[in-house]
DNA sequence: ATCTTAATTTAGGATATACTAAATACGTGT
DNA sequence: ACACGTATTTAGTATATCCTAAATTAAGAT
């Protein structure tokens, strides 16, 4: 039974919100993907009445993924995050334009496609963003990487994961010279504003970034 | 205003099955498309009342494209054909698996993906199966090449295209060596079942093929 | 002219996915 | 216990795309 486009979306929405197996309320669904609440409603209920279910409801207190709504949920990402390093490798694209497209193409490509560039590509583990690809079972590779925001001076670290889709941010930051693989050292943190001035490998000047940033940079500490 | 799957599809079909500017009738479309022809009617009703119109409806005597409609239809072939060949080409598709993917993909790439693959492929103008890529500002090339069923002892010519996209058949005829590119000499033509003996340049042994296979293929003859 | 049949359209419905407006429940501070 | 504001659900619609069954039209045969 193959799935809509609309469901495959509600689920990966789902599973991103959904940290830890917390419930995912309504309103950030709705949020998420510009929908009404009333019509997020409507679509919970169906998932959660298909068969086998999609997702555990309980009327207000939000819902959670079930087996197999995980499994497609990771099935869906796996295509994203899939296509997204495709395009940019094989095709160019820089990684500010690529969310967009495969959003779309995630849908509907075949399990034989999503063979194809995974190999063509090498089976790689992170998209251009750094976000973790599933792998062809469906586990998510597990990183234990930090916001930025989080460290503290002199730590050194390397860059793994921007955890925003956003083209303008994107681009903002690739011109800093911040993306996935580029080392650091944190070289202040100041009180208040909660600041960090640091200095990118290979630079000579320096960096001061606000939370606004570094919390959506994941960084991983070097020893 | 972006236009639906669906209406791409209908699209399509009409162009395909209208040679000519002869008017494509309901029942053809619903054939051709696995839809009722009840369902096809309401369609062709919608599209004809679209502004702009995508297409001329006259109460049982069938449709034609609008200029509008023809657009779109050259548009979405554009996609299809060029997607095709990028399957094969870049991904190793075999040429009897890329129609299937390529339907689907064909209605949710953008235009720069369109540019992107077209570049990568060096701005080919046939897919596959010989069928002729429309440029991009989608003016369909012309060919003038003819059915091999047509040829008379001791005509050559070569491969140009194959109008038939069944796997199985386009199977079959790989198998025998019969590809776009592939010269041949037809050594006789039996009355009656009207099966071509032919030698295909390079090969040793004949071949003898029917009506339901060189209707099918189309050739250019050689001088 | 009328009959028969095939093609086509109309009528009535179903499903998926959205919307807005109105109703309801929950959690918090009084 | 209660009232208020927020989150959520219900109710009622809308649109796109398909379906089946019944009605209509056109075209060829008698
Ligand atoms: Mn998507
Ligand atoms: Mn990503
Ligand atoms: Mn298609
Ligand atoms: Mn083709």
């Amino acid at each position: 039974m193959r799935l809509s486009h609309a469901i495959q979306d509600y689920l990966k929405t789902i599973y991103a919100l959904g940290v830890e197996g917390r419930p995912v309320s309504t309103t950030a669904i709705a949020r998420r993907l510009g929908i009404a609440p009333a019509s997020v409603t409507g679509m919970l209920q169906r998932m959660a009445s298909m068969s086998p279910p999609l997702i555990h409801y309980r009327k207000r207190r939000g819902v959670t993924l079930t087996e197999e709504g995980e499994r497609i949920a990771l099935e869906t990402l796996r295509h994203h995050r899939l296509l997204e390093t495709y395009l940019v490798v094989n095709l160019g694209y820089s990684w500010d334009a690529v969310h967009e497209e495969a959003c779309r193409l995630e849908h509907v490509i075949s399990e034989d496609f999503e063979r194809r560039i995974a190999e063509a590509l090498g089976n790689p583990e992170r998209d251009p963003h750094g976000d973790p690809i599933p792998t062809p079972d469906l586990t998510m590779p597990q990183s234990d990487s930090c916001p930025l925001a989080s460290l503290q001076p002199p730590q050194r670290a390397v860059v793994r994961r921007v955890c925003n889709e956003e083209p303008p941010f994107l681009r903002h930051i690739a011109r800093l010279g911040l993306k996935p693989g580029v080392r650091l050292e944190v070289l202040e943190r100041s009180a208040f504003d909660h600041n960090l001035r640091l200095r990118l490998e290979g630079h000579e000047d320096e960096l001061i970034l606000g939370p606004a940033v570094t919390e959506r940079i994941y960084v991983e500490v070097i020893s």
